[in-house]
DNA sequence: TAGATTGTTAATCGATTAACAATC
DNA sequence: TAGATTGTTAATCGATTAACAATC
């Protein structure tokens, strides 16, 4: 199944081009050029094909690469056949933004749950999914079978929260917090850190350049 | 001024060390060592001398580097001398959370306006920020001086009003919709996609490697 | 002085780009 | 067949790592 070392950019890359797959699968289209998914994803045609290559031979020769079979193929390489069971941690102001981000389900992740310390938000319900303790959170993560922790929480317990995380099971966290995790063996993390990437903006603005970076 | 081209990599790593040598000079610590900042921004010290070595030569051999001096020169070099004047365009429920992050502020990004279409919120205030008409979105963006735009906005409007955002000259836009935004010369895009990310977490889960990309 | 740690050069590694034969 | 476009190899480019002389 060759398996060569995959860089994060690649693996982004391949996000974009399964998103345009699913686009033009959705309009009836057949076919698409290396070309064509270079455009929307901000690479080149000749980085395209290497990057599917590193998988296996999806196209034809002279004519391009099937719609949804290829689809179907990059859905399979990202492990995006079946959705991920993920839970909020944090049902803040943030946290509860994201419980109503309805791609989430689009792009194959299931939130199940949220976790707060509120009492007040405790056995209520947001956006139809329930707020259980974070006091529960180990045991809720098993009993529902909970695999990914979007983390939402303040700076102070970051760290703290996202070893409990890792001890109860979880396998990826997607980290919003201000804090770097440290890495733990068996849990994948991702940043969405808005103070970097604002600074990475501010960097960019006063350098004059717009080599927009990723351009999501 | 060694005017090197800087890796959007790079830049993220300066953001680290920034937000490290604040922390201590908050402690108030007059020295660190490459190896001390790489064990926190998660890279090497090797990685930590040859990134500051671009820009100057900050360290004293022997003893480290001074953490006051560098640190400003990081907010030099990154651009953050003076705050950033910003707005958040699209006051839903992810919008009105991020008018509430306080650490915008700390980190030297000023939200002086928010904007959307509802009737209903225009003319009022959310966390103190006044929410503004997207009809009036150039007038206010010139005469406010606004630089810097969050875009939290739907998929639907996302290009077109990227489109009129650079049209009234804001240098940046940092970017949570799920659309990628083609890029025009004079403004630099960031973009925070939540789906990429998860993406690239349930290749690295199923790939059982814990890479786990940047550690933010 | 002896020990520590930078700044910088050279070596390595990996990722991107270019080119083109294969073939639809 | 002629034209188009892939898959793959080779060339280029850039980033990371290693090593060590300089020097505090």
């Amino acid at each position: 199944m060759s398996t060569r070392k995959i860089s994060d950019s690649m693996v982004r890359r391949l996000s974009g081009y399964l998103r345009q797959l699913r686009f033009l699968a959705a309009e009836g289209r057949r076919v698409v050029s290396s070309q064509e998914l270079a455009d929307e994803a901000a690479t080149t045609a000749a980085q395209v094909r290497k990057d599917l290559s590193q998988f296996g031979s999806f196209g034809q020769r002279g004519r391009g690469y099937p719609v949804v079979p290829l689809r179907d193929e990059l859905v399979r390489i990202l492990g995006l056949r079946r959705p991920w069971r993920a839970c909020v941690v944090g049902a803040g102001r943030l946290g509860t933004a994201l419980l109503g981000y309805e791609d989430f389900g689009k792009r194959g992740f299931e939130i199940v749950a949220a976790f707060d310390v509120d009492p007040e938000l405790i056995g209520k319900e947001v956006e139809g999914i329930p707020v259980l303790s974070i006091e529960d959170l180990e045991s809720e993560i098993r009993t529902r079978g909970i695999e990914l922790a979007v983390l939402t929480v303040p700076h102070g317990p970051a760290r703290r929260i996202a070893d409990r995380l890792a001890e109860a099971g979880v396998r990826g966290i997607l980290n919003f917090t201000p804090t770097r995790l440290r890495a733990r063996p068996g849990v994948s993390i991702r940043g969405m850190d808005i103070a970097v990437e604002l600074e990475g903006l501010s960097y960019r603005i006063v350098t004059g350049g717009e080599p927009g970076g990723n351009g999501a």
